[in-house]
DNA sequence: TTGGAATGTCAACAAGGCTGACATAAAATC
DNA sequence: GATTTTATGTCAGCCTTGTTGACATTCCAA
């Protein structure tokens, strides 16, 4: 057994029990599909996945990203990115423009088509996370933010706080 | 503007802006890829993926569950879950009996080597799981929670609950 | 000038979702 | 007893999204 809930200052943590841990795990994997049902009931409609979401949503949250940048977040190969991302230039919802300085980068922006999606899939998903927000108050929203964060690769915990500082 | 963090009372909720619903949706992003990636590299070394970790997490839980129960708290179709559970069955990780009451029903439950491989993927979940509640205390993990349970699909609570009461 | 970085593209493959169709056995119902 | 429903398995085929490997292009930088 790895762990027994206490430490060897003999205090008693019952929030660190195998139990515990093992609710925190179920309760992430329920929560997690509940949080990409919206979305993806709206993308299947229009024959996109997850991945193109997760491309919008990045593309809209730092507009001008290069690919390398996008890549870096999604933590996919940049073939599969490129499927994703060729299929919505496409489709006229995303615009990439060759770098000014760096002629070789390819800057990705939202065109109005592709916001107008991004507003109806984050919409959705901001209902859904604002009803849980608002039933369960400020102080579980805090506690949730910091066990999630603290929950992160170290990689993913430095994109996660760079885009926390650009606020809307 | 679907949100503007205020309530018709009055009262400023800063925890519900748009910007803070936007923080927690990547905070799920970012902490779920974390919360998968050790589990991850176990099963990709021995030619499994994290259908199987879900099927062998769950048979665990309940052993002897139907394949209809599984099918409902994992949601996805029996074809699909069959392709995973025939691969478990036959590499000798799972057991398949026919029920005794109701001869349709197939119950299934880890063998010992199910049992040492669902082990060692729920300690290396666990593991992360517990560095994250350590390091942010129990008030935290209690938001976390209650937070995950308020996003939930009623299904999907409903199994969780049920799970819940399942003590180790 | 040469090396390496950023990007794109082609091909092939795998996991794991999905649908639809069909088979079987057993329970439930009429 | 006959019929219908339920639980399960299986086959075939499709899609998305991930992977690796190979190769071309462009262009910055040493």
């Amino acid at each position: 057994m790895a762990e027994n809930g206490r430490t060897s200052g003999n205090e008693t943590l019952l929030f660190l029990t195998d139990d515990q841990l093992r609710k925190g795990i179920e309760a992430m994997f329920f929560a997690y599909r509940g949080f990409t049902a919206d979305p993806d009931r709206i993308l299947s409609d229009k024959g996109y996945g997850r991945a193109h979401h997760r491309a919008i949503h990045f593309i809209n949250r730092t507009p001008g990203t290069t690919v390398n940048n996008l890549l870096s977040i999604l933590g996919v190969t940049k073939q599969s990115l490129n499927r994703v991302l060729r299929t919505l230039i496409e489709d006229g919802l995303v615009k990439s423009e060759v770098g000014t300085r760096d002629k070789r980068e390819r800057h990705l922006y939202l065109t109005a088509t592709g916001s107008e999606l991004e507003q109806e899939l984050s919409n959705a998903q901001r209902d859904r996370m604002r009803a849980a927000f608002r039933q369960t108050g400020p102080e579980a929203v805090a506690g949730f933010r910091q066990v999630l964060e603290a929950m992160m690769d170290s990689d993913m915990r430095r994109h996660f706080a760079r885009l926390k500082e650009t606020g809307v």
